[in-house]
DNA sequence: ATCCTAGATGTACACGCGTACATTTTGCCA
DNA sequence: TGGCAAAATGTACGCGTGTACATCTAGGAT
């Protein structure tokens, strides 16, 4: 207690609080006083009391979607995310909140702020709903701080961290092409993500830069899963044995993976009768025979900067909405893109 | 503002804590004179102020290892333990405070109570080294509730929610048995880590119910990591070209999926020339060709009763340390471990 | 020696809630 | 109608900090 610290040290409480926060002008001897009365007295401050009185809990939300099932979507895009989030925050010496939102909760976000849970929030996995957009514009209107991460609204000008994934799809066909791949299937994931309709977009320019024609059926739509890829291999089996495909360019790994499980079952091989490329680098691309091609994005890095954003207090803090520029992605090319022989029948 | 709230309500601000609190004998007709001025009004309690009146934080902490490079060990692994706890802490009313543990930093986590951070916590992927059981001790000397997850603490009586792993080990190597290996290597992780224990100890036994002999030099050791798998292909493939070895148990799935690939680089396929099983039954495991073999081990569940062991309040809730009964294991059959053809050479 | 200023410390209180206790109101029975 | 217990509500205060403001001290310039 506080006030045992202070008699112990010979000083009024006022004096030991600004001794354990640093502040105002104490004179060296005194400080040594109090510190060691602390010390002895094994005397650590109350986070509650502090925050209470500072009005500020010191805490920075993660909202981490969570199915049904499945738990976490994909364990490594939220890890990844996370872990870059946690980094910032312990180093502006904040903690982290979790928070798992089940789909059909109600998108009370601003409560999280009302309440004085969190000073800030980041939120993950976001769809792009009217529920959800009407969520966010009143954390804009009470000025409460957030930021989204890998995903945009059209329109709005929420705070977010984000990679090019139009250039990151444009490098990921433009590598189907070079590799001799003339008829190349898209297969997204929900357009309800920004992502997805960015690698569309991405998809479609690359094709129409080098040439090639778009057309609408060589696209197919899964939801990420793997699942939804496995399940998507019968079509696309019959389109490569009759010719009509040579390259797939997949909106995820996970999905690719799932795809490449299921050629192979038609006994069609990534990188031998069909290249195919994934998205995001994630661990998985590195288990599969072959390997799978992909396109990197630095998760980690978007976690941190979104957390640095919201909490830097350094520099131009929490200045305007300022969506940070967006961040470069890599081309990652093992086997299961190449395509050394032509796939005549 | 509470105050307002009372005024427009007509009542005292006591009632209009009672009414949000449901404590106490209320009026019915007073009550939702309070509900509507605080709707009205948009009036929510201070989550803070609420903690610290109560001395509660409402945190449940949960602590993560983190690695310099790798961020998360073992995104699978943390990630069902992560959602299992997050249901039931959700359930209790209870937030998560999500600290990441660098490995160099001080293990005080006694300070996460004293400064009231967190009401209870849970650790992962604790090392079984002094430092960490001089921590622990001190906890348990100051009576803070904590619980350790898939791990225990040999000759300590710390709080644990634990699976059968010596069990499932020997599950494991009796399926390789079974499947006609009679040299079988287990392939361990770091025995700072209790499970790394069990799972010799069930490899062990085993054999020797098999009547099988037990060779020191058939126990390899790596980190649970992929590489570390893979930098163990070598010796291993020496000794299945050589037919002194055609099974191996990998003490979790990572780690058999990087021997996997490094043996697939002498020509050695699984579940042909060597029956391989994994252990955590991880999404790797079914990403791998062929899918691997492994043990279930049902990580969502315990964390879910981890953190209903220290959350609970309806029943006997944080009364004795009581280690929860260690949960069952289950056997999942792939494509690795199968060995029909002898691997003469 | 005096005065002034900056540095050092003490005093007092607010922060927003929960709750023990005092007080008032209600309902019921004699 | 009076009385009484229970229900309903109000009053007052503590929780452990941070901090504005007042006060005191020391040291240098005049």
């Amino acid at each position: 207690m506080r006030k045992e610290v202070a008699k112990l040290a010979g000083v009024s409480e006022a004096t030991v609080s600004r001794v354990l926060n640093g502040v105002g002008p104490v004179r060296e001897e005194t400080k040594q006083r109090v510190l060691e009365a602390a010390e002895q007295l094994q005397y650590v401050p109350s986070q509650l009391a502090r925050s209470f009185a500072r009005k500020r809990s010191g805490h920075l939300g993660v909202i981490i979607p969570s199915l049904p099932k499945v738990h976490l979507f994909s364990t490594y895009y939220f890890s990844e995310i996370l872990s870059g989030i946690g980094e910032a925050a312990k180093e502006q010496g904040y903690d982290l909140l979790l928070m798992f939102r089940w789909p059909d909760e109600p998108r009370d976000y601003d409560l999280l702020f009302r309440t004085h849970k969190v000073d800030a929030c980041i939120m993950l996995g976001l769809h792009d709903l009217p529920v959800e957009r009407q969520a966010l514009a009143k954390l804009v209107a009470e000025e409460h701080p957030f930021c989204l991460i890998n995903q945009r609204f059209e329109g709005e000008t929420f705070r977010t961290v984000d990679a090019d994934h139009v250039d990151g799809s444009r490098m990921a066909v433009n590598h189907l092409i070079a590799e001799g791949c003339s008829r190349i299937a898209l297969v997204n994931g929900p357009l309800t993500y920004s992502n997805s309709i960015d690698r569309h977009r991405g998809y479609r320019e690359a094709l129409e830069q080098q040439g090639l024609v778009y057309a609408s059926d060589l696209v197919y739509q899964g939801n990420f899963g793997r699942k939804s890829g496995y399940e998507l291999a019968r079509p696309l089996a019959e389109r490569i044995q009759n010719g009509t495909l040579d390259g797939i360019f997949a909106a995820n790994d996970r999905m690719a993976i799932g795809l490449m499980q299921g050629l192979h079952e038609h006994e069609l091989i990534a990188g031998r009768h069909y290249a195919l490329i994934g998205y995001d680098d994630s661990d998985g691309s590195r288990l599969t025979q072959p390997q799978l091609s992909s396109v990197a994005v630095p998760f980690f890095e978007m976690g941190r900067r979104a957390a640095r954003l919201l909490l830097a207090t350094d520099s131009a803090g929490a200045n305007g909405p300022g969506t940070d520029g967006e961040l470069p992605l890599q081309l990652v090319v093992r086997e299961s893109s190449r395509l050394q022989t032509s796939n005549t029948p």
